[in-house]
Order: C-alpha cells, then sequence, then structure tokens
RNA sequence: GGCGGUGUAGCUCAGUUGGUUAGAGCAGCGGAAUCAUAAUCCGCGUGUCCGGGGUUCAAGUCCCUGCACCGCCA
C-alpha cells in the first residue's frame, strides 16, 4: 500500500490527434499509448492522476474534410470526435477526459490568454495581402493556391512552395494562380489585419528556461533550441485567420475591433485545449472550477503537480516554444511544462506511415483483426525513443507470439492447468518456501526495482524489456523447481511450489496492466480476486493468495498469430487504404 | 543549401561521464524436461562496432573527414 506521503499528483497530456481521419500506429505510439502506459503506471502506484487528450479541430482541412463528406464542418467534427473516442477506448486508453478543442471551455479561455497577452503588449497587429477566393467565398491558405512556378515551369506549384524544384514562392509569384479547392482562378489580393504573438520579444525568457531543464531528452532541447537560435532567432507568429470554423477573435469577453469575422489560429488554440480539457472533465463530472484549477493553477493548488507532455518530434517546437510563450506571457499562474517526452517515428515495412496516402495500419484496422494488448504490447516495447523504428509483420507476429503467448500466457496456463489435475482449483496447502523460493524473490526484487525506475524515467523499451524478464523468471523457476517430478515423490513440496506459481500470476498481472490491461484484468479474474495493489515487499505479494483460495483456469490469454493469418494481413495492407 | 539524427551479430535494438576478452531479445544449432498455447529451461555468437585520419596509456564511446540513409528548415 502506498502511504499518504509518497503520493504524487501527476498531469499528463497526450499531443491532441487532429479531428480529419483516422490515426495510424505510429501517430498511437508516438503519443497516446506511451502517455496511457505512464498514467496507468503512475495509478497503480498510487498517485494521483490527471490524464487529458482531446480532438483538435480546428483549421482549413477540417473544413475541407467536411466540405467532402458532404457535412457542416461543426457536424463533422462532432461525428469524427465520436470515432476517434471510440477507438481509444478500444485500445484501452485511459484518458480522465477526452475533449475537445472547439469547446466552450476553451473558446472561453483562448479568448481570456489573447487578452492577457493583449494587455502585456505581447501582440500586435499586422496589416498583410493576402489572395481570397470569389468562388470559394474565402481567403486561400498559401499551400492551397496553386500556379505555374516561375523558376522551373511545372504547373502545379504550392503558393508556398514549388515541389518540383523547392524553390520557396509566395503566392503573388505564381503564374495564373488557382484555387486547388475549386480550381477557380478568380482570385483577387487584399488587405487583411491579423494578430501576431511577438514571440521574438520572449527569447531570452524561453531561452532561459528551455537552458534549465537539463533533464530533457536531446531530441526535444536541441529541436527548441534551433528555433531559438536559428536566422534572426524566434519569429512572431500570426494568431489569427480569415476562416469561418475556429474560435471567434476576442480580447477575453470583448470584441476585437478590426477583428471581426476572423478566428485564433489552430496552432494558438490547440495547446490552450490541453487546459480547457480539464474544465471540460469538471464540468462533465461535476466538478468545479477550483477541481481542475487545482491541476493548472500554481496559485491554486497546482504547484505540487509534475506535468508530463507526451509527442512525436514533428510536434515539439510547439511545446517547448509557443505555448510556453502563450503561458508566461499571460503574466498569470498557469502550470508549465516539467518534462517533455518525445519520440521518433515508426516506419511501416521499409517505409514511412502516411495518413495522406494510406499507407499503414490505421488504429480502427488494428482493431479489427487483433485485440488491443497483442498492438500495446508490440508497439511500446519497440516505440521509437532513440531513433525511428520499423514495423514488420514477421517482427510483430514473432514478438507477440513469443512474449505473450509462449512467456506469459503459457506460464498462466501450465500453473493453473497442474494444479487443477493434482490439487483441484484451489491454492494447494502444505510444505514451505525454501532455498529456490527466496532466490527468485530476491531476483524479482531486484528486477522489480529496475523495472520502476524505467517507467519513471518514461523509458518505455526498456520497461519493457524488463517487464519480460519478470516473466522469464517465472518460467525458469518452474522448470528448475519441476513440480511435476516433485509431486511424485513429495506432493507437499510441489503444492509450495505451485501456491507461490499461482501468486506469482497475480504479480504478474498487476505488474504488467499498464501495458496489457485487458490481460492484466483477465489474470487477476481467474485468480479469483481484485486485490491489485502495487508489490512493494515481493514476498509478501507472492504469499497473498493463501491455501484454500479458489481460482479458474483461465481461457487461453493470447492465441498466437498464424502464418496464415500473417501473410493474409501483409497484403491486404501492403496497398493503399481504401 | 543549412541544421539535426542514424549507421553495432541474419533481424529488432542496448551500449551510462572513453577503461579488462563488445551485449540483450528473436531467429539458427545442440541438449534437458514433459506441467503447459509443440509451450518451457540450459548451452553455443571473431561481428572490418559504415570507411579514413587524429587525440589518448586506452575509443563503438571524443575530434576531423568521407560515404550511405532519414528527418526538419530555408
Amino acid at each position: 500500500m502506498q502511504k499518504k506521503t509518497d503520493m504524487a499528483r501527476i498531469l499528463i497530456t497526450s499531443a491532441i490527434p487532429y479531428i480529419n481521419g483516422i490515426k495510424h500506429l505510429g501517430n498511437l505510439v508516438g503519443s497516446q499509448l506511451p502517455a496511457d502506459l505512464y498514467a496507468r503506471y503512475n495509478r497503480a502506484r498510487g498517485n494521483e492522476v490527471m490524464f487529458l487528450c482531446a480532438t483538435d479541430e480546428h483549421g482549413t482541412p477540417a473544413e475541407l474534410a467536411a466540405a467532402k463528406a458532404g457535412k457542416p464542418v461543426a457536424e463533422y467534427c462532432a461525428e469524427m470526435h465520436g470515432v476517434q473516442a471510440e477507438i481509444a477506448k478500444g485500445f484501452r486508453l485511459s484518458f480522465d477526459h477526452f475533449g475537445r478543442s472547439s469547446s466552450a471551455a476553451n473558446h472561453k479561455l483562448t479568448q481570456h490568454f489573447a487578452g492577457q497577452l493583449a494587455e502585456a503588449g505581447l501582440i500586435r497587429e499586422v496589416s498583410e495581402k493576402q489572395v481570397y477566393s470569389h468562388a470559394d467565398g474565402r481567403f486561400l491558405p498559401d499551400r492551397y493556391i496553386e500556379g505555374t512556378c516561375p523558376n522551373c515551369g511545372y504547373d502545379k506549384a504550392r503558393g508556398d512552395q514549388c515541389e518540383n524544384c523547392t524553390k520557396q514562392l509566395d503566392p503573388t509569384d505564381l503564374i495564373e494562380p488557382r484555387s486547388a479547392i475549386s480550381g477557380s482562378t478568380d482570385l483577387e489580393v487584399r488587405e487583411t489585419k491579423h494578430l501576431y504573438l511577438r514571440q521574438s520579444d520572449m527569447r531570452d525568457k524561453l531561452n532561459d528556461w528551455i537552458d534549465s531543464q537539463n533533464d530533457w531528452p536531446i531530441l526535444t532541447t536541441s529541436i527548441a533550441k534551433k528555433w531559438l537560435n536559428d536566422g534572426d532567432g524566434l519569429q512572431d507568429r500570426g494568431i489569427t485567420r480569415d476562416l469561418d470554423w475556429g474560435i471567434p477573435v476576442k480580447k477575453g469577453s470583448d470584441d476585437w475591433p478590426g477583428m471581426e469575422g476572423k478566428v485564433f489560429y489552430v496552432w494558438f488554440d490547440a495547446p490552450i485545449e490541453y487546459i480547457a480539457c480539464a474544465a471540460e472533465w469538471a464540468e462533465a463530472n461535476g466538478k468545479t472550477d477550483a477541481d481542475w484549477e487545482r491541476w493548472w493553477r500554481t496559485d491554486k493548488g497546482a504547484d505540487d503537480v509534475r506535468y508530463v507532455q507526451f509527442m512525436g518530434k514533428d510536434n515539439v517546437p510547439f511545446h517547448t516554444l509557443s505555448f510556453p510563450a502563450t503561458i508566461m506571457g499571460s503574466g498569470e499562474d498557469w502550470k508549465l511544462v516539467d518534462y517533455i517526452k518525445s519520440f521518433n517515428y515508426l516506419n511501416y515495412d521499409g517505409g514511412q506511415f502516411s495518413t495522406s496516402q494510406g499507407r499503414g495500419v490505421f488504429m480502427d484496422q488494428a482493431l479489427e483483426i487483433l485485440p488491443a494488448d497483442y498492438w500495446r504490447w508490440w508497439l511500446l516495447s519497440h516505440a521509437p525513443e532513440s531513433g525511428d523504428s520499423e514495423f514488420t509483420w514477421e517482427n510483430f507476429q514473432q514478438s507477440v507470439n513469443k512474449d505473450l503467448a509462449d512467456v506469459l500466457g503459457n506460464f498462466a496456463s501450465r500453473v493453473t492447468k497442474f494444479c487443477r489435475s493434482k490439487f483441484g482449483e484451489v491454492v494447494p496447502e502444505g510444505g514451505e518456501y525454501g532455498e529456490q523460493e527466496l532466490a527468485l524473490i530476491k531476483e524479482l526484487q531486484e528486477k522489480l526495482a529496475f523495472y520502476q525506475a524505467h517507467m519513471e524515467a518514461m523509458e518505455v523499451r526498456k520497461s519493457a524489456s524488463y517487464l519480460r524478464a519478470i516473466w522469464v523468471a517465472g518460467n525458469e523457476y518452474l522448470q528448475s523447481a519441476a513440480p511435476w517430478s516433485a509431486y511424485k515423490e513429495d506432493p507437499d513440496r510441489a503444492a509450495a511450489i505451485i501456491r507461490l506459481s499461482l501468486n506469482l500470476i497475480r504479480f504478474y498481472a498487476v505488474l504488467s496492466g499498464p501495458f496489457i490491461p485487458d490481460a492484466a484484468a483477465k489474470m487477476l479474474e481467474a485468480m479469483g480476486t481484485d486485490n491489485a495493489d502495487w508489490p512493494e515487499d515481493v514476498a509478501e505479494a507472492l504469499s497473498l493468495l493463501p491455501a484454500g483460495h479458489e481460482f479458474t483456469v483461465p481461457d487461453v490469454l493470447f492465441a498466437k498469430i498464424q502464418d496464415e493469418e500473417r501473410e493474409g494481413w501483409q497484403q491486404k495492407f501492403a496497398g493503399q487504404r481504401t
């Protein structure tokens, strides 16, 4: 049991997935899944956890996807949020709340932050020229304007860059520009006003803050430093757009003269949703403002909170610079992130996973073919921490069959079935724990310490490898203790070995829960207990199920992936998603 | 073009502030055992640590340089 004084408070956020479509396994392993692992682990250790995620809903891509689906954008987003929430449940992502960046709470907070920043003199107005499309009835972002490249003559150059000659372009450079949405050439350059966040003014402050984070991974700090120091240093960024779908530009609750009809740019309101999500959580659960503010306001109880963010490496600049600039610039006591855990990319069979090209396995497809635990285990034990990593079907099949079916699943099976045939479905009585048991306990105590240390450091792969080693230790013990031999001469000795082994199943269930929650629950259920207390003392934990305690033999925990199945999936997922 | 990353056994990867004969898992080979999802356990690894040069008593581990692949940015 946890002592009250050990209890920590951990705020965890996962990068919020964009609303447009279903994410692939590379997205999952880069943020939501490791965040869930960490959340589950901390809950299991008795810490108080607030784990938040949401959908990122604003911006042009959402509008276009909705138009393509023939639905109003709000309706489209609501629907897709439901789809993503359902899939998250399927993967057992244990969010305390899965919010929406389009929520009322986020509208209010985003407008509030903008007001605070304006008051602090950190916002400036900029008048700029943008392309307006009469046919589309909207301003076009640079990349949605196509035309002929003045440099190389390529006729599908985009307004921001020519893909053919890679030359950086301005939309006005294009010859015969047209809308990439409608193809219309009825375009007009209009003068429009936008708000910019003066990030450049905060460069030194941000730099000092980054410098003070000496325990952050190099991947994280090097990206941040690059943006801070590259060229002319950190640039101011536009925080508004001429769009319909988004959070209306306001200064707190007041109108913002000259900004009528404009919305905040998605990069500005998306991270604020981390905070708003907590407010949504409170509202959804009948809590008060104070209940969520104690996670986010250091002047309202959040000073002892440790805040950890999980994300893919492409998201690092926003989390190390832009969002902190918003927080710091507000002049209010909002919680800043304490640790950023970032991930590299997962590749698929020799190439990249790609949402736009439909390449790889997507979250919904994964759940259609195998239970969540299979994916969770493989993805986490191969998480791209030190560099990009590679998914192949052969590796997936081998790892899952060996680790889950042969090492863990079979252990539970051999122990429970042996017991049932010799002693019945009850923890057997007789004999005592001897030298072999003491040696095992000592070994487990050591491995447990390493497992915990790696989990706390968010070393995902290493945690997985220690967990696996803990499973293996059970098989080693059973093999050398050989209760099937002992039973013939000394049934009491066999009883003691099996009593310990049955306790090991419960022990494994508890330790494995963060990785494979469904199997862990099945193991506990089979052992006829709901005691999922984290083991502090291994010897104590392994005598928790006493002689006479009833259990049941569980069904096969992990069916093996057959060669024909693997080959079928390999083919099925070889092409593009249709 | 600029910046960053990666390049270690057939495969996926570890290698902490440079220090004894470079490691793990899987695959492969041999053996033990037979309780179990033909699962488990034990034993077996000379691989130019991408190439070249340098610093050092000592480099996979630091510096320079070349090559390959990848990413980000412009």
